[in-house]
DNA sequence: GTCTATACGCCGATAGAC
DNA sequence: GTCTATCGGCGTATAGAC
């Protein structure tokens, strides 16, 4: 292979891609997880053939089996990893002991750039968990359980300090992830969109669906 | 069939769901497509097989293709159906030439409740479009950014006229059908939230995303 | 670890009787 | 219009050489 060439097997890809799966080892194993990923979120997972992530990792059909021991395990790496990585992120956002304004804007906005700059990968783990063994799909509801957790404690904080107006706490959690969540659905990279366009964007419509300081615009 | 039995081949279904799909003639057609959309919603398109939708109505697999040309048919009626009847169900809550307030509360709640008491229609029609031919997938499209700019107009129409305080319309306007279409992915039949309830929540959670009036009760 | 070749079951769709 | 029977093809996963 000469250096001015990229290998073969190693297609060119949108490096965040890539960089969300960096620590995979081997380095095939790491190929096929991102071949899959991207399968997975075009085409859905039972439309994905084990040939077309094997030919998107370089490798024959027969190749997936050596690092997986099925197709299923592939969706199973993908989604608990993404979601371990979903919930790093929200703790990283509201970590610091802030109130509980700063705390809803910083993770709405991180939880929307990501779905937003991940868009492949976070399309992969919302909407084909029903993909996954009964084994591996209760573990995953439980992540996400824990995901309301830390944004409903957000709300319930405001709620206690006055900072915010919430007539229904639980239902305005699962709309504010909604909207984060269903961003992995329409999105698709643009100049005038950037992921962390629209997490500032989505951050400040976050604040004013809980009735929060700076959504009385209006007021003025 | 004694008249205290039900017949074998109707199951006891959801009221609802039979009533989306009324007026399909014969009976017969009308049992296959029902049973497509439930199989559908549950295992997606490509997990489920013939097999599921024709015992799903009470027939025998080639019963199927008596009155649909393939199981590509199915979604496809299935999902230009319920787009025409969303679309429908926008313009008559648009209609009448109330201000931009009234309007956007009408459909929000409208598109909301719609998308609560039909979840598992409305679940194929928003989750399952990439499953269609090419052909089938761009007439959909059409309908859909025809949904897009009928609730885009409102919120132009509410900034012009000062009623809302929106700082991008297009992404907002993406915000807002993205809370109700979601509600197809996680909604279920609760007492505690009714489709009409969760339609009145959101539809005050998106006067509050414009910044309209009723929405500023932390500036009193 | 990667390949070629293939086993084996499943699934969409059709044939043809009634 | 519905059935029984079945075809042809595809797709996951494995066997075994290198």
């Amino acid at each position: 292979m000469s250096p001015e060439t990229a290998p073969a097997n190693e297609p060119d890809r949108a490096p965040d891609l890539e960089a969300v799966w960096q620590q995979v080892q081997p380095a095939a194993a790491r190929r096929l997880l991102v071949a899959a990923a991207e399968a997975f979120a075009v085409r859905g997972f039972h439309a994905t053939r084990t040939r077309d992530i094997a030919q998107g990792a370089g490798m024959s059909p027969a190749g997936v089996y050596v690092h997986y021991r099925s197709k299923e395990e592939l969706l199973y790496r993908i989604t608990l990893t993404g979601h371990q990585q979903t919930l790093a992120l929200i703790r990283t956002a509201t970590a610091g002991g802030a109130g509980p304004t700063a705390r809803l804007t910083a993770v709405i906005a991180a939880l929307t750039a990501w779905h937003a700059r991940q868009h492949t990968t976070t399309r992969v783990i919302e909407y084909e968990l029903h993909s996954l063994t009964p084994d591996h799909h209760t573990e995953i509801v439980h992540l996400r359980r824990e995901v309301d957790g830390l944004v409903r404690q957000i709300l319930a904080d405001g709620v206690a300090c006055g900072d915010f107006d919430v007539p229904d706490v639980p239902t305005t959690t699962l709309a504010l992830l909604s909207l984060s969540v269903d961003v992995a659905r329409w999105y698709h990279p643009s100049p005038r969109l950037t992921p962390e366009h629209l997490g500032d964007l989505y951050a400040d419509l976050a604040l004013r669906m809980v009735g929060g300081a700076g959504s009385a615009a209006v007021a003025d």
